[in-house]
DNA sequence: GTCTATAACGTGATAGAC
DNA sequence: GTCTATCACGTTATAGAC
C-alpha cells in the first residue's frame, strides 16, 4: 500500500478520462472506484459531491492554461508558436480516447450543471479566449499573421471549430481534426508547412 | 380528447427541444410524459426502446435536411441563399431554446449511444457535409464566394464551427453565434452586409 | 483513509386491466 | 391508446465501524 495519499490524485485521473468522454451526465461514482478497486465511499471521501470533483477538474484545466500561457500574457512573445502549441495540445488529447474539449463536454449538460461547476467552467472558456485573441492580435500585428476582422471575433470561430471538430471526430472519423486545423491556419495567412518550433 | 392519435407528435416536439437542450443522457422518459400530462407507458407505447424515440428524431431531422436542400442538390442553383439558410435556421433554432445542434448534442454521448442512434447521427453529419460542401464548391465556381482550399475542407470548418458556437454561447453568451458567423461569411470573401434574399 | 451497509430516489422497461 | 402497478437496476450521498 505505498503512496495511499495519492489516491485523490488517481481519482482526478480517472474522472478527468471520464468527463472528457462522456460528459457530466455521463460518468457515475461507481466508474471511477471500480477503476481504482476503491469502495464508493472512498471516493467521496475526497471529493464529498460530483459538483466538488467536477470543480477540482475544471480548476485543474484552468491551471494548466495559466501555466502554459503566463509567461505570453505578461511579456508578450511570438505568437505563431502559442498556436501552434494549442493545435499540437488538442491533435494529442483529441486522438488518443477521443476526449472533447472541457468546456465541450461540460456545455451539453450545462442547464444541469451545479452552480459551482457552472461558474468555474465560464472562467476557463473567458480565459482561453483572452489568451487566444492576444495570440491574433499581437501576431497580426507583429506579422505573423494575416486576416481581417477583430482578433477576437477570429479567436472565437478558432475556439468553436476546434471544440466542434473534436464533436464530429467522434461521429465522422478522425482526419477531421486536422482538415480543420489546417483551414484555420489558410484563414489566418500561414502556410501548412514552415511551422516554427513548438511551445 | 379530440385528436389523441397526434400524441406521438407530441412526444416528439417534446422530446426534441429535451435532446436538444441536454444530450442522450439528460433526458428521460419522466420528462415527456409528466410535461404532457399523461403516464410513463403512453410514451413507451408509441416508443418502445429510447434508442426508437432518438432515432425517430434524428431521422426526423435527417428528412427536414433533405427537403430544404433537394432541390439545390438536384438541379444546384445561386449557392449564397443555401448559405445564408443555414445561418438562419441556426440562429434560430439556438436562440429560442439554447439548443444544440442535433449531431453536437448526441456527440457528447456517443460512446454510449445504442447502434441505431449512432448510425443514424452519422449519416445525417455525412450528409449535411455533403450538401455544404456542394454548396461552397458551386458558390466559388460561380463567383459567389471567394476563398482557397477544398470545399470539403471548409465545409468542415463551418460545420464545426457552428457546432462548437452553439455550445459556447450557453456559457459565455447569445453574440458569439453572430460574430462565427461573420467570421465565417468573411472567410468566403463575403460582405456583411449584401445579403440576398434566403432560402 | 477505507470499509460495510444502506438510504432515498430516478431510470428504462414490462405485464395486464380498462 | 392509456392506465396502474411494479421490477430490476444505477445513481448520489451518508452513518458509523475499523
Amino acid at each position: 500500500m505505498a503512496r495511499r495519499a495519492d489516491t485523490r490524485d488517481q481519482i482526478m485521473d480517472r474522472a478527468n478520462d471520464l468527463l472528457l468522454q462522456r460528459g457530466y451526465n455521463g460518468f457515475s461514482y461507481r466508474d471511477i472506484s471500480e477503476h481504482l478497486g476503491v469502495r464508493n465511499a472512498a471516493v467521496h471521501y475526497h471529493f464529498p459531491t460530483k459538483a466538488d470533483l467536477a470543480e477540482a477538474l475544471v480548476n485543474s484545466y484552468h491551471g494548466e492554461l495559466r501555466q502554459q500561457t503566463y509567461d505570453f500574457m505578461i511579456n508578450g512573445g511570438a505568437a505563431r508558436p502559442q498556436l501552434e502549441g494549442l493545435f499540437l495540445f488538442t491533435l494529442k488529447q483529441a486522438c488518443c480516447g477521443r476526449s472533447l474539449c472541457p468546456v465541450g463536454a461540460l456545455s451539453v449538460d450545462y442547464e444541469e450543471l451545479p452552480d459551482k461547476v457552472r461558474r468555474a467552467a465560464g472562467k476557463l472558456g473567458h480565459d482561453t479566449h483572452r489568451w487566444l485573441s492576444k495570440v491574433l492580435e499581437d501576431g497580426r500585428r507583429q506579422g505573423e499573421f494575416d486576416f481581417t476582422g477583430r482578433p477576437a471575433d477570429r479567436a472565437l470561430l478558432i475556439i468553436s471549430a476546434l471544440q466542434g471538430a473534436r464533436q464530429l471526430a467522434r461521429v465522422d472519423g478522425d482526419r477531421i481534426l486536422e482538415a480543420v486545423i489546417d483551414d484555420i491556419r489558410r484563414g489566418l495567412g500561414v502556410a501548412d508547412e514552415a511551422v516554427p518550433d513548438q511551445v
